[in-house]
DNA sequence: CTAAAAGTTAAAGCCAGCTTTAAGTCAAGC
DNA sequence: GCTTGACTTAAAGCTGGCTTTAACTTTTAG
């Protein structure tokens, strides 16, 4: 198979693939002419990195327990352990979400005389004194 | 005040007041020998950005609606509008780590062979193909 | 045989929201 | 008056996950 087909059957593009080769999360293929030539088994492996990727794994993270998965390796500890980490991150994401569309809703519904009479009515100036500065 | 000072007590850098103020969120305010002195009630507006912030807004909307905004202007509908948009993205966010939250424990608690397998014995395969693309 | 389509590379570009850097100017304490 | 710290600017850098570009080669269809 070549890119461009593994490319449209995985629905993106050839770009996308030889990235993920230089990220080390594909093998790179033997080739014909200079051209990747693909086992269709390659197609299940960018199948399965672009369903960790939509579940917030970065690559980095992909990689990691990609690099110990073989054809039909068990679910691994390591995988165990990225993925019950993640699992903490998105319920993080979500209790934070759920806050933020409390508040989207309280300002949305009340009566304020202004958006910053709002925000104080619901006690958010202290929240606000410990936001930001995450990046240092 | 001057930005080092506002930048304290909003908790940030002081870098991140001069780039509120280049991409039109905060007024230029008037200068003492070239540098910034701010207005007391600098620190309130400061401190509006970045709760809009966290709340994921981004700059170019917190822009918007900060633009209509006076001293103690009425909630207007423009805000509102962005506001009950916004609050659909964060449900659509919640509805999505909800789905990737019981995703992440199915294969947590799976017993299968691999990981392929819990992929396609979960019935993932078929949105595999769905993904991506999203930039184009 | 030829032209177009698809492949190749390295390097640069994109997005947001800043931070960092470089090379200065200004203010405050002793 | 001198040092140190806070301020100024424009421009470049950072993160991640690719895409785009440019210049070129290979394959394929007619």
């Amino acid at each position: 198979m070549k890119i461009g087909q593994l490319a449209a059957r995985a629905n993106l593009n050839a770009s996308a693939i030889r990235y993920y080769e230089k990220m080390g999360l594909l093998p790179s293929p033997h080739r014909s002419g200079g051209q990747r030539r693909y086992p269709s088994d390659a197609l299940d492996r960018v199948l399965l990195i672009r369903f960790a990727g939509e579940m917030g794994f970065t690559l980095g993270e992909i990689k990691l327990f990609l690099s110990g998965l073989r054809d039909n390796a068990p679910v691994g500890p390591r995988w165990k352990k990225l993925a019950s980490r993640k699992l903490a991150e998105v319920e993080q994401n979500i209790a934070r979400s759920l806050k933020l569309k409390a508040l989207l809703q309280g300002i949305l519904h009340c009566h304020c005389a202004s958006l910053q009479v709002c925000v104080q009515r619901l006690s958010l100036s202290p929240n606000l004194r410990s936001l930001s500065r995450r990046t240092k």
